[in-house]
DNA sequence: CGTAGTATTTTATGTGATAAATGATGGCTT
DNA sequence: AAGCCATCATTTATCACATAAAATACTACG
């Protein structure tokens, strides 16, 4: 039932190293379209460029960074447009991961989701940025995480670590942290009381309304930069 | 507005590395649960292990391998539940694309779906498996290229080959190639006709039909299997 | 003065030999 | 026969070196 899950799966150093570089780009301290020099990466790191390099493929995989051949690899760097896509992507998997979750969802599995939450409500009244945007993916995921989807739920989790950045400043420019705090109690109630179906629909509304938002605003910089 | 697709992007060995294997693995040359020793594979190849390793990552990303730290990679090995699951994400995903794609389609871009149908259609007759199988996902692709959806794309692309092989396998156990090729015109008539939600639902319908009767039948397969 | 073409330099990419870590195997002891 | 230990195969990682491609600087020519 349990599957591969239950395997130890020690971990390798490429992955350890995929796993550092990931939550570097996710904090921003490599910013869009900043170049990966492996030499120096791997100096830094303590490894050679073995492992870094097939780190680099993994991250490649879940599109945070491009690999353009012989020119080497650069953290990512998207289009309003892309953005909307990866928004969009969610919107039609993140309901659909959640159907399949909600029944199965265990009183441990729901208390797991409320702690988070309340870690999350937490970071959110200390300004926290950092750790706030964290549990906000991982409040999702602990939700997702029961529908045992495999594949839905590595592509749903590599959208939500892709789309995190900009959900922070999404939420923290257009001041939607109340309704998004209210949204997230409201999703854990829907949950509990397993009415499977408005929790997909909250889902739903909760991403593309977030999406929809976010590009806007997106497009509206794009403008007034163009103007200066 | 090509945007990359312009550029020659020269093919780095472990690219080409990873074309071999794909192409090994959805032919069955490689079939499922094989390992995949990397020296023998490297030698037998010329190349040296580190592009070899590094197109590992680039098949396990793609969900064709799996790799097991200290384990090695072998072909990945699919449960009913999980090529359900599949299904399940083309269904989602495949008719969004194709929704985008409709109104942007060209003439010449018809006419291109309309020869791989062609194509398609005569392999159908000299039960040309091998080929048939090729065009099917290549007719899907000329339908959802024009849709500029570049993550989308690359994924449907990615469960199309990952289907490929069981969706040829349904069709030629449940003789449903009539029906397939009947669904295949309507639906290049539909896109020329720009009838976006019927061409979306036609999609929709015929995928959904096609990862029900495949998972019907792997799991009255297994039960089989158990008896004997 | 500008431009095309060439040389230099930087960086990524690939190879081979080698060492360490880990999982699997088979024999040995109790 | 069950559990433990040594051995072996394989993956994983490092290193030093070679090659190839791209970016930059330079030079000669128009």
């Amino acid at each position: 039932m349990f599957a591969k899950r239950s395997t130890v799966e020690r971990k390798t150093v490429a992955e350890s190293v995929a796993e550092t570089l990931r939550s570097r780009i996710l904090a921003g301290e490599l910013g869009e379209g900043e170049q990966l020099r492996q030499e120096v990466l791997a100096a830094d790191l303590g490894v050679s460029r073995i492992p870094l390099r097939e780190a680099f493929r993994l991250l490649e995989g879940e599109g945070l960074i491009t690999i353009a051949p012989h020119r080497g690899a650069v953290v990512a760097v998207r289009s309003p447009e892309e953005i909307g896509e990866l928004f969009d992507l969610r919107v039609l998997l993140e309901p659909d991961i959640l159907r399949h979750a909600v029944p199965k969802l265990t009183e441990r599995n729901l208390s797991e989701a409320a702690a988070i939450l309340d870690g999350y409500n937490t970071a959110l009244a200390q300004h926290d940025v950092q750790t706030w945007g964290r549990l906000n993916t991982q409040f999702h995921l602990a939700l997702y995480g029961p529908a045992e989807r495999p594949r839905s739920l590595a592509l749903v989790r590599s959208l939500l670590d892709q789309t995190d950045g900009y959900t922070r400043m999404q939420l923290l420019l257009t001041g939607g942290q109340q309704r998004a705090q209210r949204e997230h109690t409201e999703l854990l109630e829907l949950c509990r009381a397993r009415k499977t179906g408005a929790a997909a629909k909250l889902v739903e509304d909760h991403v593309r309304e977030a999406g929809r938002s976010l590009v806007d605003f997106m497009h509206k910089q794009a403008a007034a930069k163009k103007k200066s």
